[in-house]
DNA sequence: TTGTGTAAACAGACCGGTCGGTCTAGTGGT
DNA sequence: ACCACTAGACCGACCGGTCTGTTTACACAA
């Protein structure tokens, strides 16, 4: 641990100041001199924890969106009830983010548009929540909570419609609240889950949205 | 126009050959040596139709989204339903993006992660999507087809829904059909429009939507 | 406690290649 | 002869990665 303790400051050092310029700058122009210069650390010290840029960006948006999705099991595991798990992780999401808003730029934004082979290597974070918000689908429909859906598209139909949201919130200088949209969201998605035509699920629907 | 004809082409074939690259490699991979190279030109011919790297990539995102946007509004036009001319657009846009990959890329993919200022400069482009979403559900919602929604967010909310689910697309290497999702994409979107609490509008569903 | 070997950790000069952009020299049509 | 246009050599900045050390931490012998 004593010498853990000190690689660890200086691995951290370094992931930290990469996160916020991944943030601020994206991928290409988060340039590693300037990631050891805002870190405190050397180009020897960078290129003795990690291999790579590449690598270390992979790495390091494979820890982040590890720890968020853990963040968001978490605050969701006392609720059982599956019409209720669903809009709490969404309001979970939106309330990390909005308070998080490198880790919403890096994970939401900054992980496309760099490239083919780039974005490629970047797909399975996504996956990640989408996997995540299909679980939860997939206990509604299980549970007869709604009705049954194409629950792997409807969860990216999600994934894509929550950042597009938090996108806009990101990139627009006054920084408008998100929490303010979070009921509005949160109703839409879930009223897109009804039944077709007409309700099918009214008593339901009665005893859980109500509540 | 004989003068221009020659300037058109060499333009053109410029500015073909970087949405070629553009939607590949993105936007920091699409050097100018290789668009230069691929439409057979030179340097000297780059930069005597262009200020720069960043005005050509922004001009020609510019000309692509107001060709698609012209098009997208050509195939509703005929449509004087509101609550057909809404799955006809996205009937519209996910027909044309499947056969236009590049199109796609650059489009919803590539405009995005290339860092805060640019990220920025892209912006008004997803706006003029969403605007056009946003302008059939005012409309929508002024006949009274569908409940007063908050328009802007709720467009916001399908472009990102829509991207979300053709950049898996683009992304993944087996083609996938695309098309093939287009009716649940549909169905789940124009479903989140419905009335909260029980059905409001169900004469009008019963004749719009099984038609 | 002190000296010594050793390896991990760190520092930063340096390198090779790349890339956007410039510059000079044309070329062809009118 | 003029001018829109093209060609491509060239430049300077930048950037990821390497290399050569130097420092630090620690094990261990005396």
């Amino acid at each position: 641990m004593t010498s853990k303790t000190e690689t660890r400051t200086a691995r951290e050092r370094i992931l930290n100041a990469a996160a916020s310029l991944l943030a601020r700058r994206g991928y290409y122009n988060a340039n590693v001199d300037e990631i050891i210069q805002q870190s405190g650390t050397s180009k020897g010290s960078f290129y003795f924890h990690f291999p790579s840029k590449e690598q270390m960006a992979l790495g390091l948006v494979d820890q982040l969106s590890d720890k968020l999705v853990r963040k968001l099991e978490r605050s969701i595991a006392s609720e059982p009830d599956p019409m209720k798990r669903i809009p709490l992780a969404i309001d979970a999401l939106l309330s990390t983010f909005s308070k998080q808003r490198k880790l919403a730029q890096i994970l939401l934004v900054n992980i496309v548009g760099q490239g083919r082979s780039m974005d490629r290597k970047f797909l399975p974070i996504r996956d990640k929540f989408a996997g995540l918000i299909r679980l939860e689908l997939d206990s509604a429909v299980a549970a007869g909570a709604i009705r049954p859906v194409d629950t792997k598209l409807v969860s990216r139909l999600w994934l894509g419609a929550l950042s597009e949201v938090i996108l806009r919130w990101l990139l627009q200088e006054k920084p408008a609240p998100l929490m303010e949209s979070a009921a509005v969201v949160r109703d839409l998605l879930m009223n897109g889950l009804r039944t077709e035509a007409g309700d099918r699920i009214p008593a339901n629907k009665a005893e859980e949205l109500p509540a």
